[in-house]
DNA sequence: ATGAAAGCGCTAACAA
DNA sequence: TTGTTAGCGCTTTCAT
C-alpha cells in the first residue's frame, strides 16, 4: 500500500504539503502542486479512507435507508437508490445501504460508531419510530417521504396531494363528473404512509373544489379483490366515468377488469395512474400518467444533505412539483344526452 | 463521543484489556469481563468504526456493485440486495452501494481506499470488463451471475440450465411436444448476459434429450412486438402447445395476446415463466413457474465472502438449483386425436 | 490474566 | 509558502 508519506518522499516535500495539495485546504505554489500531482499518479497513491475519516472526523460516506416491505413500489425505489448513489458520488461521497428492518438501533449504530457522516430515510412514515431518533441524531438527515410531526426535519417528496388534484383537474377538465380514486391496499394506509393519504387528500379536496363526484376506496393485489371493487364502485356509481389510479401493481389487471365488464377505455372510462412512466408507456392503451419524479427526489435529497454537512440551510420541506402526461387513456366524456 | 479509554478508566483496567473483552482474542477473567461490558453498557460505548479500520486493516463493509441497466427485472435485483445487506448484518458487516456505472474504476477506488473488505457484483455479464480486474484484486469477491472466463473467481447462481431444462422437462412430461422459449429482448443476448444465454443452452438441450420440438426467439418488451412475436410463432409452428417465458415485463400482455388468439392456457395453451413468485402468482391462471431465489443467492454469496475472508475456501461455482412450482397455467397436452 | 505503548495513515494546528 | 508534529481511537505486539 502506499501512503501519504511514500508520495511526499517521492515529491520531496512534507506529508501535510500532500495533504494540503489533494484538499485544496491551502495555498500551495503551482510548482509543488505539479510535483505532488506527478508523485500522486506516478505511486497511483489512494488515500486510505479509515485514516481521512479518523483524522478528520468524515467518513464521506451517506447512510440510504431503504424500506423492506410490501406495498411499495420497488421499481421507483431504485429508482431512488440509483439517484442517490449516483449524486453522492458527485459530491465525493459513497452510500452505506441500511434496511429499514434493523429499525432505529440501525440509525443509532452508524451514527454513533461514525461510519456514516449523514442520512437519507426512504418511505417514511407518518407516526414513524425511527423519527423522533432521527430529530435527535448528532448528524444531519433528509427524509424522503414525510412523517406528521416533522419539526426540525428536513424532508423531500413528491407533492402527493398535488398529484391527486392534478388527476382530478385533468379528468374534469375533460368533462367528467364522477371519479374513484383506486388506491393502494388498506394496509399501506392503516400503516398510515404518507404519500397514500396525502393523495387522496388532494384528491378529494380537489373534487369539491371542482363540484365533481369523488370517492375513494382501497384495493387490494389480486384479480378477485380488483373485479369485485370495481364491480362494487359501478353499482354504487353508474354514471363513473373517471378513474384514477395509484397501485402499480393492479394496472395491468385493471385493464382487463374493465375490459371484461364490457367498459372501454378510454371511450366509456377514463384512467389516469399515479406510477412510473415506463409502467404507463407499456399498457394498452398507454396511460395517462403523473410520474413519480424519483431520480430528481433522490438527487435533492442528497444535495440538501451535502449543504447540511457544509454547514447551509435547506428549505425544511421540499415538495417536487407532479407532472402529468396525457397518453391513450384519458379522452373528453362521451356526452351521453347526444349519444 | 465516548472512547474507549473512558471505557477502561470507568472499568478500571487497561484500554487494550476492553479491546480483548470486546473482540474476545484472549482469555479475559470472568470477573473483569463483566466489569468492563458493564462499563460499556453505562456509557453507551460504541466503538469508532474508523478507528477501528485503521489498527485492524478491516474495515468490516462489504461492497455491493449493482447494475444500473434496462433488461433486468428490477425487484428481484431488491431482493438480491436485501439479501446481501441482512446476511452481512449477520456476520457484523455493512455494505456499501455501488452502480455499475463507475465501472472498474469504481472497483479500484473503493479497493484502494480501504473503503471495503470484498466485494459482491451483481448481474456479470459474459464478457465482462470488470472481470479481469476482480481477479487482480488484493479482495476477495463473489460474483453473481458467472463470465466467460470464471478461473480464480468465485460465482454464484441460479442454474439456469437446470432452469430451462426443467421447464421443458414439465411440458414434455405433461405430453407436450412442440414448445418454444420467449426470451429477454434481444439487447439482452447481445450483451450476452449470461443467464439469458444460459435458460436457452438449457431449453434446447432438454428439447433433444426429450425428442421434442423447441424453438427459441427473444421478445421486446411492447404490446406489439409481443403480438408480432407470437403471431409468427404459430404461424411456422401450428402444433405449438407449450411456451417457456423468461421475461417478465411480458408476461401479462403476454396473456393478452394469447386470449386475443383464442388460445385458451391452459387448455390450448401450456406456459411456464422464470420469474418471481409474486408475479407468478398475480397472474390470471396463476402461472406455472421456476422461481429465481434471489434471497438464497444473496445469502449464499454474502456467506461465501465471510468465508473467504476468515481464510476458508470456498467453491469456485455455486449452481443454486431451479425448483419449478406447477400453477394453473400447464395442463397435460389436449390429444387432438381424440378431439 | 493484564498492562504499556507502538503504530495504523491521515489531517490540521502550530511554527517558521 | 512549506515543514513539524500532535493527535484521531483503536488493535496488537511485547512485557510482565
Amino acid at each position: 500500500m502506499v501512503t501519504i508519506a511514500d508520495v511526499a518522499r517521492h515529491a520531496g516535500v512534507a506529508t501535510s504539503t500532500v495533504s494540503y495539495v489533494l484538499s485544496g485546504k491551502r495555498t500551495i505554489s503551482p510548482d509543488t502542486r505539479e510535483r505532488v500531482q506527478r508523485s500522486v499518479r506516478a505511486l497511483g497513491y489512494r488515500p486510505n479512507a479509515s485514516a481521512r475519516a479518523l483524522a478528520s472526523q468524515r467518513s464521506n460516506v451517506l447512510a440510504l435507508v431503504i424500506p423492506l416491505r410490501t406495498g411499495m413500489h420497488v421499481p421507483v425505489m431504485m429508482q431512488f437508490a440509483t439517484a442517490v448513489v449516483t449524486t453522492a458520488r458527485r459530491f465525493d461521497h459513497d452510500v452505506l445501504l441500511l434496511t429499514a428492518d434493523e429499525g432505529p438501533d440501525g440509525l443509532e449504530r452508524v451514527v454513533q460508531s461514525s461510519l456514516v457522516d449523514a442520512l437519507v430515510v426512504m418511505d417514511v412514515e407518518l407516526h414513524d419510530e425511527r423519527v423522533p431518533v432521527l430529530r435527535e441524531l448528532p448528524m444531519p438527515s433528509v427524509l424522503i417521504g414525510y412523517p406528521e410531526e416533522a419539526d426540525g426535519l428536513t424532508c423531500v417528496d413528491l407533492d402527493f396531494v398535488a398529484a391527486g388534484a392534478l388527476c382530478v383537474d385533468h379528468l374534469a377538465d375533460l368533462g367528467h363528473r364522477s371519479l374513484a380514486l383506486l388506491g393502494t391496499p388498506s394496509a399501506v394506509y392503516e400503516r398510515q404512509t404518507g404519500f397514500a393519504q396525502r393523495t387522496l387528500t388532494g384528491f378529494a379536496e380537489a373534487a369539491v373544489r371542482r363540484g365533481v363526484l369523488g370517492v375513494e376506496t382501497p384495493c387490494e393485489h389480486t384479480f378477485d379483490a380488483i373485479l369485485h371493487t370495481v364491480e362494487q364502485l359501478l353499482r354504487d356509481h353508474p354514471d363513473l366515468t373517471g378513474l384514477v389510479v395509484q397501485n402499480e401493481p393492479i394496472i395491468g389487471p385493471l385493464l382487463d377488469v374493465l375490459r371484461r365488464l364490457g367498459r372501454r377505455v378510454p371511450e366509456d372510462m377514463s384512467l389516469v395512474a399515479i406510477c412510473a412512466d415506463d409502467v404507463a408507456e407499456r399498457q394498452v392503451p398507454q396511460l395517462s400518467s403523473v410520474t413519480i419524479p424519483a431520480e430528481r427526489i433522490g438527487e435533492q435529497a442528497v444535495e440538501s444533505l451535502i449543504t447540511k454537512l457544509a454547514g447551509g440551510s435547506v428549505p425544511d420541506l421540499a415538495l417536487l412539483p407532479p407532472a402529468l402526461t396525457a397518453r391513450g387513456s384519458s379522452a373528453p366524456h362521451a356526452d351521453r344526452t347526444t349519444a
